[in-house]
DNA sequence: TTGACATGATACCATTTGGCACCCTAATTA
DNA sequence: TAATTAGGGTGCCAAATGGTATCATGTCAA
């Protein structure tokens, strides 16, 4: 769980992310979506594979990083926790709401 | 955003934010909790304010410290987009599951 | 008023982190 | 076969990070 919170840290590898989330890419076609260099994006991949966020699928001379949207399971888990707190505060929103009816 | 996902990447910041959901809790009760120094926890809470995480109010001498899990939703919100990924996922490992009945 | 207590702020240190430059290997293709 | 292309890996560097030690301030109680 903490190697994905810490994956999840960096704004970068968010994006990775997002931009994984319309499909696997090669880190040739990641680098030219951000202003770095081809080993900085590769060590990002690395982060976030650890974090298991995302998984490779050599084909080739080709790797293709594809995103692992389970990896992201203890995270939400984690923060669902909260929820209950959240939600009695929203609760006390609504009554409050509800008594200015 | 970025505050609050950089706060949530250290374990420590995380199991102070459980502590305090039981209730409010001052730096030295904290303190009291966690292998460090009151100056290393006092840190944490302010990377922790930073990402609106948390609030405080200073009484006496004495600073509480209040869990505002609030802050957690622009993570959470983030996180969610991910969902349409994951339940695909789940949809055909359920469908797969449903066929074998 | 004085001493103890809770906190804040700062300086300093070791480690981690994000990034680049560079070199090497493997695969594709002219 | 030779040249190009996609990746992997390493070493280096500046900045951020997690911690400690230390000093200063405000508050409570005797």
């Amino acid at each position: 769980m903490q190697a994905a919170f810490r994956a999840l840290a960096d704004p970068t590898r968010r994006d990775i992310l997002t931009a994984l989330s319309t499909g696997e890419m090669t880190v040739q076609q990641l680098t030219e979506r951000f202003p770095m260099t081809r080993a900085a994006v590769k060590k990002h991949l690395v982060v976030l594979e650890d974090g298991g966020l995302l998984t490779t699928r050599r084909q080739g001379r080709e790797t293709f990083n594809k995103l692992h949207p389970e990896g992201l399971k203890p995270v939400t888990d984690w923060l669902n926790y909260f929820d209950q707190f959240w939600d009695t505060h929203l609760s006390a929103l609504q009554s409050t709401l509800t008594q200015k009816d």
